[in-house]
DNA sequence: TATTAATTATTTGTATACAAATATAATTCA
DNA sequence: TGAATTATATTTGTATACAAATAATTAATA
């Protein structure tokens, strides 16, 4: 009678919860910002940019939390799409600057608006406390310099 | 005199901050695991065939919550490296079944007993209440059926 | 100053992750 | 029964993600 897969299988590790949750929420970001044509790790480096625009490209990997070399590939994309561009940096040459677009200007905010209203969804069905909560510890992970 | 990179960037957004952290944890988990020479995602389907083993390549999938063109892969580099193998089935010419192999059924209560290791380091770090409030967030937002 | 070090971004190789297309097999139903 | 539909796993194409190797440039130092 019982045709259950798995009695707990890797539904008890921290890791896989975690992995299948991000998995989740990111799908759900990539359903409303496919209207932006531009996926939820594009939109992380805008939302960089747009609070510092011309950045060089290492401190926009560091500001991301990304490894360069998938910053490169990511920047290929967001180029090929007009959201950025890539210019010398007139103080050394191994440098990058990492300017938006006058396209990704305009539509920024208002893809920042409709994240906001993704999280705020999430928010919602939680009491407020714990949430909290969950963002709190989820902050302390993020910081600990293990 | 501020070098500081960015306001606030993309670490205001939900998405954002869970792909940081379960980054994070996920390459904890790598560095111990390297010594079994496997990966958390391979950890993760070992561990549900520990539970059932002998599963249908799509039970596999649903058990560990991935794709089944993702499953594909990972079982490729699975069998590649003595874990699992792949049988027909004998009710059903389209189906698989995925079995663990001598090796794995070894192998697979000491990597449990480490990643549970892992597990309590983490918690340790928080009040009880706290980190019981996390996964419980957690869980159900890995179960609500959007 | 010339050689060595270190820094910066890219390239290459491997591993997820998923959508869409494909091939094979089982099921439905006309 | 035979044709159409459905189910199953794989393949292909695109996008992260990171380690290691590379190329170009700058900094350090002998």
């Amino acid at each position: 009678m019982n045709k259950e897969v798995a009695l707990d299988g890797p539904n008890k590790y921290i890791c896989y919860k975690l992995s299948k949750v991000m998995r989740k929420v990111q799908r759900y970001y990539e359903a409303s910002l496919v209207h932006f044509e531009i996926t939820p790790v594009q939109f992380y480096v805008l939302s960089a940019l747009l609070s510092s625009d011309g950045m060089k490209f290492k401190d926009l990997a560091k500001s991301v939390g990304i490894d360069g070399s998938t910053l490169t590939g990511i920047l290929d994309r967001m180029a090929r799409g007009g959201f950025v561009e890539r210019r010398d940096d007139p103080e050394d040459r191994r440098s990058l600057l990492i300017y938006l677009t006058e396209k990704s200007k305009e539509m920024g905010p208002d893809m920042m608006k409709l994240a906001e209203k993704l999280d705020r969804d999430i928010k919602e069905q939680f009491p407020g406390a714990e949430f909290a909560t969950f963002m709190k510890v989820l902050d302390q992970l993020s910081e600990t310099t293990d």
